[in-house]
DNA sequence: GTTATTATTTGACTTTTGTCAAACAACCGC
DNA sequence: GCGGTTGTTTGACAAAAGTCAAATAATAAC
């Protein structure tokens, strides 16, 4: 199912509600490596991935890369804390490979809003969603082992660990790349 | 500044405003050691922490007790998923010690959203501020090592380590509770 | 294609963290 | 205030994870 599908089905939009809303993404292809979002400034933008892939990062205090997500197709990529609050992010979101989105600003995002007042309920639902991701995230953290915790992942998104660099699968699961080498020789 | 003025001043609420949410919140009194909120239970209730503590915890999978949050004075006690969406708990709440509480039942809350537009954004406003320090939580999970974690803990909530078992601490922070009492040994 | 860069693996070693068991300390309920 | 329960510390040891440096391997840029 599509998008307007699933927005019809389960947000019971109409064609008019349908339209203000297509009207709105505009689809765009980024390359490979490109920046979607850098830390510092305000997002502007929401997108929805349509192919390709990217991930989000911040740099600790050593200055190391440290991955924080990773988004795959039929994600919706942004830095919610900046989006929601227009404040400046933490957060740098980058192209994995070229990137296919549809994309739509903050200010269209309230038009929509008004005009359309389900995106209310979309919105709330797409920050629920990655609030349990997170806690999910964080509790596996807190209570795995390297080794469960890379386990875990390869089970679970078995396609990134087919696309993205293991330095960045590491640092997204806290763990030294040598050790993750390791891990990895041993299973 | 209390509740009733900070409603007024950042929220913009009227007098009628205020009514309407004051006769919504029951004040309660828990005493220690009680639940909350038990696990496998869809979350009726919401509640601000007048006064005492309160902590969320988990099972992980060798059974093990596990603290997610801690609730101090002034917090919103509420498990996110469970009470945004009706749906069973996988967390439990459980007081520290005895809590003064007032408590508004999902039912009510849904009528006062109804009622007093600015409740959506208060709602909104305390989503945000939990999936920021859900956010931070995991940053540092995944970045710093235990004695780190446990310093950046009492420098943060030196209050919570006055009155809270270390075991509690030691869960929370993911780390072995005879490891950080060595760690509190060697600082 | 070739070279330069970047990513991954490996070895040798150190440090950190966990495990198990026992001792000690604090707290609770009666 | 006593006895039992629960919480914390400690020792001896084992396992997990990190560090540094070098060797390979893979990839990107020309």
């Amino acid at each position: 199912m599509d998008f307007k599908e699933s927005l019809i089905q389960y947000f019971g939009f109409s064609e008019r509600d349908w339209e203000e809303t297509a009207s709105r993404f505009l689809p765009e292809t980024l390359p490979a490596r490109s920046l979607f979002l850098e830390q510092g400034n305000i997002a502007t933008r929401l997108a929805y991935l349509r192919s390709g892939m990217m991930r989000s990062f911040i740099y600790d205090d050593q200055a190391n890369d440290i991955t924080t997500q990773f988004f795959k197709q039929g994600s919706v990529v942004i830095s919610m804390k900046s989006f929601n609050d227009q404040v400046p992010s933490r957060e740098n979101i980058i192209t994995l490979e070229e990137c296919e989105i549809d994309v739509i600003t903050y200010e269209r995002m309230q038009e929509l809003t008004g005009l359309v007042p389900a995106w209310r309920d979309i919105a709330k639902h797409v920050d629920e969603f990655k609030y349990n991701a997170l806690m999910n995230r964080s509790i596996q953290l807190q209570t795995l082992t390297a080794s469960e915790r890379y386990q875990l992942f390869i089970k679970k998104h078995p396609d990134i660990l087919q696309r993205v660099a293991l330095k960045h699968i590491a640092s997204y699961l806290g763990i030294d790349i040598a050790t993750l080498s390791r891990i990895r020789k041993s299973i």
